[in-house]
DNA sequence: CGAGTTCCATAGTGACCGCTCTGAAATAGA
DNA sequence: TCTATTTCAGAGCGGTCACTATGGAACTCG
C-alpha cells in the first residue's frame, strides 16, 4: 500500500553496505519486464540482468510485484513532469504531437526493448497478478486524464469548438501511443510510426490552422 | 509446421469415441487464452475451462502452443472472408469504418472477454514462446496487408489522392484497433471506443464527401 | 579491539508448471 | 465374442516457479 514513503530515505548508518548500485540494478530490471512482460519475466531473468543474487534482490526491493511496481514508476517518470510539459505546449494539438512523437521514438528506441513497458507488460496475465494490471492501468489512466485536461483547457479558451467530444479525442491520441507500442513490437520502424502519427492529427478539429 | 493438413480429417474408424465437444472445447480454450494470454495461461485453468482431463486435451490438440495457435486462428477467421469484406465496402474508408467498428464491438463483448486476442494474448512473454510470438505477429500483418490492398484500390481509381501515404493510413487504422485493444481492457464502454472511431476517420483523406 | 548491524552467497523450500505413464473402458471390424 | 484401436481418468514425472533459511563477511560505532 504506502510502500512510497519508507522508500526514499529507509538509510542505516551501520552494517555492511550494499555491493551493488541500487539504481542501475533498478534500470536493468525495468529492461528485463519492458521486454519480456510481468509474469513472464522469471526472477533468474531479474537477477541475471541485475547482477545480483536473489536475496539481494528480495532485501533490496521486497518482491517481484513491489520491484515492478517501482520500475514502472521509473518508466514512467515524475506525472507532474509530463502535466507540466503538457501545460507548457501552446496547444493541446502540440502537446499532442509532442507526446505521439516522443512515444514514436521511445518506442523504437536502439538502446531499450521496443514498446511500451506499460503497454505491453501486464497486457495479459493470470487473475493472481489482477492488482499489478490495475496498477499499470492506473498509470495509463492518468496520462489520459492529464490530456484530457489540456484538450478542456484549449476548448474553453476558444481554439476547440465548444461541442468537441473531448474524451473521444484524448482516446484516439491514447489508442495510438498503445497501438504503436504493438505495432513497434512488431518491427515497424520510426518513420512509419511518426508518419502515423503526422496522419492521424489530421483528425484534429482545426489543428491545421 | 504443416500442421493444418492433417488436422481436418485424422477421422479414426475404430477405437472408443471421444467424449467430449471438440469445437466446444476448442471455443472455451480460445476464450481463456483471450482471457488471460497465452503463457499466462495454465494447462489447469484450460481443462478447467474445457471440461476435459490433461491427458485428453493433449490428445485432442497436441499440445499447449498447438491448442493455441488453434484457437487463434479460429479467434481471427478466414483470412478470404475478411478480405471479402474489404472488398464489398464501397470505399477504403467504409472498408475501415466497418473494420474498426467491429473491433469496438468485439471488444466489449457481453459474453467474450475484453479487448483483442490477438492483441494482448502475446503482447508480451519469455523468448521461449518467440515463435508464438511471431505467429500472431504474422496474423496482425496478414490483416494489414489486406487493408493496405483496399486503400491502395482506391487510391488507382481516383478516390483517394496519389500521394498518399498508404502505409501511414493504414498503420492507423490498425493501431487505433490495437490501442481500442486495450481500453476496452482497462474499462472503456462501446460507446467510448466507436466516439474514437468517428473522431479518428476524421483524418482520412476526403472521406467525408 | 569488540559488539551490533546489515548484506553477502550457497543451498535449498514447497508449490506449481507442462506434460505423460498406466491400465481400464468403449467402440469398430472380424 | 474376440481382437485391435482409441479415449478415458488417476497419478505422477522432471523441471521451474517465487521466495527464504542459514551462516559467514563487511561495515559503523563505542
Amino acid at each position: 500500500m504506502e510502500l512510497a514513503e519508507k522508500e526514499a530515505v529507509p538509510r542505516r548508518k551501520t552494517g555492511r553496505p550494499l555491493s551493488f548500485d541500487r539504481d542501475a540494478a533498478l534500470e536493468q530490471a525495468m529492461l528485463t519486464f519492458w521486454r519480456y512482460g510481468y509474469e513472464t519475466t522469471s526472477i533468474v531473468d531479474l537477477t541475471t540482468a541485475m547482477g545480483v543474487t536473489a536475496p539481494s534482490l528480495y532485501t533490496a526491493f521486497g518482491d517481484k510485484k513491489r520491484l515492478f511496481l517501482e520500475a514502472a514508476r521509473r518508466y514512467a517518470g515524475d506525472p507532474e513532469a509530463m502535466a507540466q510539459a503538457l501545460d507548457d505546449a501552446e496547444t493541446a494539438c502540440d502537446a499532442a504531437r509532442a507526446m505521439l512523437t516522443s512515444a514514436a521514438t521511445a518506442f523504437t528506441g536502439e538502446a531499450t526493448p521496443r514498446g511500451c513497458l506499460l503497454a505491453s507488460a501486464t497486457a495479459s496475465g493470470s487473475s493472481a497478478s489482477a492488482d499489478v494490471q490495475q496498477a499499470i492501468t492506473d498509470i495509463r489512466g492518468g496520462v489520459a486524464i492529464r490530456l484530457r485536461a489540456r484538450i478542456t483547457r484549449d476548448v474553453e479558451a476558444g481554439i476547440l469548438p465548444l461541442d468537441l467530444d473531448v474524451a473521444a479525442l484524448a482516446g484516439m491520441v491514447m489508442a495510438i501511443i498503445q497501438g504503436m507500442s504493438v505495432m513497434a513490437r512488431d518491427g515497424m520502424d520510426r518513420p512509419e510510426l511518426l508518419a502515423i502519427v503526422e496522419r492521424t492529427l489530421q483528425a484534429w478539429p482545426v489543428c491545421r490552422t
